[in-house]
DNA sequence: AATTATAATGATAATGATTATTAAATGATA
DNA sequence: TATCATTTAATAATCATTATCATTATAATT
């Protein structure tokens, strides 16, 4: 934890950014959400909960600044929202998400997957991938219990 | 053309709606800027050349509309503005994006190539996929082309 | 054809996320 | 300490999208 952090200090200095005190907390509460997909209210909120002097402003040019650096991916769900996802230590692509159309719910793949595709993308349409956004939308093991559920529970109705 | 007009034109009414003459001409701008990635700003100006009593409000409604029947697929690509594209005929599956970090061309490209990846992720994953988004983020032809030139200008003035 | 119910529209206000502005605070540097 | 650049907080401004609501078009029924 304080090892990504000292790492993402480095960063911004070798960009010459500092890692002023808002800064870090906003970088805390990310380390400590890796799982989640904040967006930057989220984000705002839970700084504040430490940092309560923090303004919104400061967290979404602190997300900008992290994006910019490739520290943190700037997805989007269709929902309205950006979201900030931490990348993985040494990841160079980005990982992908399973979303469920049913709760909402979000899943992270880490496994790359594409490597196959994207030979075949650069090769076929000579095009130089620097990045990737992969989301598959559909039903996740939870919602489809509960519709396997209904389903039962509807037929045992019917045969009254 | 008219051909797929009449198709949509079922699929609203077997949904219950009707093929107004807003609707009509805003699948219509649709249907001529197959390739672009238009938002919803851009499809209602294109359809106030044909109909300029046309509002927007309208044109975001039969956007929606057309999303929900999945006859268009709302896409975004981090600029801030959903962007609306056509499914091709009889496509299941939305087609994949490669959008240049340089000049912000957007390709398509119709072809799944994701089958393989599917399956692993439905099976590993207990995951039922209905549908995905995939966007390549990298470089295209053209500019790669204009880079060599810079590169080569580079050198030579180096050599001076 | 007239009447009623319903759906759709246009104009515009409201909302909500994000960005810009600006004055003050902080920190580094000479 | 004075000076300069960076960063911040507060808040105003912007921009895409959605909600509201009065009006109009369409369909169904008499």
């Amino acid at each position: 934890m304080e090892n990504r952090l000292e790492k993402i200090k480095k960063q911004l200095h070798s960009s010459s950014y500092k890692l002023t005190p808002q800064r870090e907390a906003t970088v805390r509460v990310l380390l400590e959400h890796e799982e989640d997909h904040l967006s930057a209210e989220d984000v705002y909120l839970l700084v504040k909960e430490k940092a309560p002097e923090i303004g919104l402003a400061t967290v979404y040019r602190t997300l900008e600044l992290l994006t910019e650096l490739k520290v943190v991916d700037k997805i989007n769900f269709g929902d309205g929202v950006s979201r900030y996802d931490l990348r993985k230590e040494g990841a160079t692509h980005f990982h992908h998400h399973l979303v469920c159309i049913e709760c909402g719910s979000v899943e992270e793949i880490q496994e790359d997957l594409l490597e196959d595709v994207e030979k075949i993308v650069e090769e076929r349409w000579h095009f130089i991938i620097k990045d990737h956004r992969l989301t598959f939308h559909g039903v996740c093991r939870n919602c489809q219990k509960k519709q396997n559920k209904l389903v039962k529970s509807e037929q045992s109705s019917v045969e009254k």
